[in-house]
DNA sequence: AAACCTTGAAGAAGCGCTTCTGCATCGGAT
DNA sequence: ATCCGATGCAGAAGCGCTTCTTCAAGGTTT
């Protein structure tokens, strides 16, 4: 930078002012140093300048689990789809997005940021805990199940989609819909099991839940519906609370030689596209991970950069994506409920 | 840092050696300071530090592809393994790795590294030629196509892995070995084209080869091994530079109605997972490139810390893989021979 | 013509560490 | 008793930027 200075004939203050548009400078005092910057192939040190301003320009984006073992991130759509459309709008505001799993961070020397972004916490979040710990601004993607309000959160319509969903199957003729649900460790499983609960008792049915283990895949949908599917009082309709378990359900019933949607509906958290291209395709509540990445990333921008944040708590709606897994029944069995 | 020096009234100067084991400091001095340190939670700025000790303890484990936008870095077994292995050891030494596409790069402001891995380079490698700009220590997996021992490389033995694979082919009762091949702009393609040729005129046949696009992907196989199969002289053998490549042309010999290995055997450069769980399973030339990572990384080390490099250019024995794809042949075209 | 504002740019003080150098003190060796 | 090499630690100079402050020169206003 000094070499900069020199043969511009000008000082260090000019040259930073110049290259990064501060300053009272005129515009061809701007042009001549970044025609000498660059004609030198000048680099600007980025550990430097983080330094000197105390920003690194570097965000987190920060899956958490219940589980970290278990857990795939790229096997789930919701957290790829999330992830790209954050780091494009990172991009957009001058900020890398970096990935890491919570449990990621412990062995590695973190790196140093200006922001995080956790995706569904859990319970005492470790990631969430620490970044508090080093005053690091975080929005939540869904919400901090411990205190409800206690930090920036985008999150679904969490409630008002599972009551949908509910009706979906209802109107598609179900009569005994059970849930299969993740463990209650993120706010958006506690959301869709209260809303449940909630639908349940107004409509005067016993909910049925299974509750899967902490790996949220195929096998533990499998495993807690061949529960409910063996039982007495077999249900004619799942909810499942993630694309994964729902896929798991689907298998269940095919062992148990079950017809879908004819003998049993299914449906599932999440959008993805194994769920798409199952047989039968999977309904869905779609939840715009796009939209929340997006989100999340604008708020996080403006909570770095001291801008005031519009809306601590932005909410994005979901959607019921029918498909062939609830296809109306036309049978007596769905006759049977007007 | 200064807090902590007042607390453990010490210099600052003493905190920084106790906490890096540098200096010369009795035991108890550490401790005591060590102990102060996390009662006051004290975290050191990674971004002064590194401006302090001009290291940043990154390195960079770059992919390229000559066209990266067909290119995906999950779909190759070999970049996984590589990546996996290259992970760990850099931890082990300390360091972390930050995973880049050459392309990436531009766009964001680059990450400030003490060195980086770029993995098979093509021809006047971007990411390459800004590594050495910046005088950034380089080692290759793979060799640098212009310029031959111009970095770093640790490489497989694909000269010698080729011939190989060609005698296996032979022995299992080929005698048209054809080339299914990527464009030459990796080293590895290079090697295995030119001993795929001399292998040929040692043995006295024509070589026929027949080149896939940029996009290295079970269409590009299929498209050239269709080219093979229907063509005049149609070879009984073919041999790909690309696990990916081998299954399209699999898929070309399912359509055409040719029985593998019966009518044709097929090999593939590069083990995966997806040629194992393939019907039939494919044979493939192994590269180790666990073995690959975790020697770069090793090299890279060395590079960066100003220690003696041993050897300049590693090489890693490959070994092939017998499997279904090209049993031998009992039947009359096997026994013609001998 | 005096007082003031604006413009263009330089000076200098850090940011929070590392590291080189210096300087006591103390225990042996002579 | 003297000298010398360890040993234990502190001072201070940066690393390469940003940014706050200052300041001169020129242009306006009354």
């Amino acid at each position: 930078m000094k070499e900069v200075a020199e043969a511009a004939g000008v000082s260090v203050t000019t040259v930073s002012d110049a290259l990064n548009g501060k300053g009272r400078l005129p515009q061809t005092t701007r042009d001549h140093v970044r025609t000498i910057a660059n004609r030198l192939g000048y680099q600007p040190s980025i550990v430097a300048r983080s330094l000197a301003s105390g920003k690194t320009r570097n965000l987190a984006l920060t899956v958490s689990t219940a589980d970290a073992s278990t857990f795939a991130f790229g096997a789930v759509d919701y957290f790829v789809q999330l992830m790209s459309s954050a780091t494009i709008k990172a991009l957009e505001h001058g900020y890398s997005l970096i990935l890491s799993h919570s449990d990621a961070d412990r062995d590695a020397s973190p790196l140093p940021l200006d922001g995080a972004i956790v995706v569904d916490p859990v319970l005492d979040d470790p990631a969430l805990a620490e970044f508090r710990r080093q005053k690091i601004p975080v929005v939540t993607a869904g919400r901090d199940p411990a205190s409800e309000n206690a930090s920036f959160s985008v999150d679904n319509d969490h409630a008002a989609g599972t009551e949908r969903m509910l009706d979906h199957l209802a109107r598609a003729g179900a009569q005994r819909i059970a849930l299969v649900s993740g463990p209650p460790v993120h706010s958006y499983i506690v959301d869709a099991l209260q809303a449940y609960e909630g639908w349940c008792v107004r409509r005067k049915v016993a909910p049925t839940v299974s509750f899967a283990g902490y790996s949220l895949t195929e096998a533990a949908g499998y495993a807690a519906a061949s529960d409910l599917l063996s039982g007495p009082d077999r249900p004619d309709a799942i909810y499942a609370t993630l694309d994964r378990l729902a896929l798991g359900v689907s298998m269940a019933a095919k062992t148990q030689g079950l017809a879908v949607p004819d003998d049993l509906l299914i449906a599932g958290l999440s959008d993805s596209r194994a769920g798409r291209q199952a047989s039968p395709s999977l309904t869905a509540l779609a939840l715009d991970p796009s939209e929340i990445g997006k989100r999340a990333v604008e708020m996080l921008a403006a909570l770095v950069e001291n801008r005031p944040v519009a809306e601590p708590h932005v909410t994005v709606a979901t959607k019921v994506i029918p498909r062939a897994s609830t296809r109306r029944r036309l049978g007596s069995r769905g006759k049977r409920l007007h």
